[in-house]
DNA sequence: ACAAAAGTGTTGCCCGTACACCCATGA
DNA sequence: TCATGGGTGTACGGGCAACACTTTTGT
């Protein structure tokens, strides 16, 4: 077969931005690179895009391969491409963003990466761009999460709703009246109120509830609003 | 320098979707291509990303190529990796989407690609995966232009509130009531009343407008709400 | 004079916000 | 019994949507 003549071709690399939430902070998953350059170093988890697969089954190759989780959600963010970015030669990154819930990882773990879970205040000086590419996820998911109900994908299959306002709170780092919250989270529909509780926390104990998944699907696109309009974040791009 | 060893080295194809709104239908630039494969079908305007540039420049370098232009909108969407996108051989395409003036366009056309506007609901087969490009970024602009004042990079220096809200209806493929339209818009701010007036399109004329940049660019990223409730679009990823 | 498009105000309703007390339980 | 966190209702106000007539001017 013929090919494109006097063309240059060049790496392509998958990097993945793993973000969890742990009851009161947002944790990114790094790993400490096996092999040079930066060895040693802090990264995000990434590895080169394979001849026969699609970016997309590239990333969850990726995803796999260091947390062993299947079907989590992740979408393409952005593509970085500054020619310098990589010092070994020229490498083109496509950064992906995965949400996960921290429990179901923790059972899970693939000691051969070195992977650490750093709060997202803490996080070490990392490789390459890929700081960069964490502020802009930061941005992103602030974004995304004051429109659409996403960081339910952070959660545990029965969590609380002191536990998701929580994670709405550390988010945009404001206090959110708990009445208010309440009442538009649950008049959405999309959460199912369990019977039992979880005592961990409290005397009282917080009713657990669960996602509706058929209702979470159809509402998924809506625009939501659970954020107080004053807190909305502004778009990133 | 060492190289990472065994990984494959592939091409970067940026493709550019170019809107533009003549007045009443939105239009996308479409080129026919000058060489193998799919010689003389229709196709996004597009080039191979360069040793020394990033996407960024190379989407700019595409862009002028064909219309001239500089300093336009234009922002990366998304990127294509199918393995057999590219019947030659395997391309990654990273997808741009850029709003101009048709106006500013015309003066500069440039003839070497056979360029012509199509309305977006005639448009020819295009090649490889540019549909899907196309339908990406369609409603891509849908549901940012219902929070964001983007489309605002469509239209010419001076334009009156019946063009600026035909646009909007036609984006949406609704109607918009004047008065409460009118009122949302001018209460950003971002617009100033002209002297003059548009004769063209009716005998009382219509009074022209301009971008108040500064405000402009303040509130690009605020969420607006120039669209009612009930027309907002989904979401699209 | 009439046709065709531009311009302009008011009302009602709903949604979003602010706000404070009681409940359940373990220690 | 008391300390801790969980759970619940109301009232007010602003913003959004619905709605129709007058103005201008070219023909």
């Amino acid at each position: 077969m013929i090919k494109y003549s006097n063309q240059t071709r060049i790496l392509t690399a998958i990097d993945c931005i793993i973000f969890g939430f742990d009851g009161s902070d947002y944790k990114l998953l790094l790993i400490q690179r096996g092999f040079a350059p930066e060895k040693e170093k802090w990264s995000l988890m990434g590895g080169f895009l394979q001849p026969s697969e699609s970016l997309d089954e590239a990333a969850d190759r990726v995803l796999k391969k260091l947390t062993g989780l299947e079907n989590v959600y992740m979408e393409q963010m952005h593509t970085f491409s500054k020619p310098d970015r990589d010092p070994v030669e020229r490498t083109i990154a496509v950064a992906y963003v995965a949400l996960i819930d921290i429990q179901k990882y923790k059972k899970q773990i693939s000691n051969d990466f070195h992977a650490h879970w750093f709060p997202m205040n803490e996080l070490p000086n990392l490789i390459f761009d890929h700081e960069e590419m964490v502020n802009m996820a930061k941005s992103r998911l602030r974004y995304k999460a004051a429109l659409h109900p996403i960081l339910f994908e952070l959660l545990p299959a029965k969590f609380t709703l002191p536990h998701l306002q929580a994670m709405y709170e550390s988010l945009y780092e404001t206090n959110i009246d708990k009445r208010n919250f309440t009442r538009k989270v649950l008049s959405t529909n999309m959460l199912v109120k369990e019977k039992e509780k979880d005592k961990t926390s409290s005397k009282k104990g917080a009713f657990y509830y669960s996602i509706d998944k058929t209702q979470y699907k159809d509402q998924f696109q809506t625009v939501l609003n659970f954020i107080p309009r004053n807190e909305m974040p502004n778009a990133n791009e």
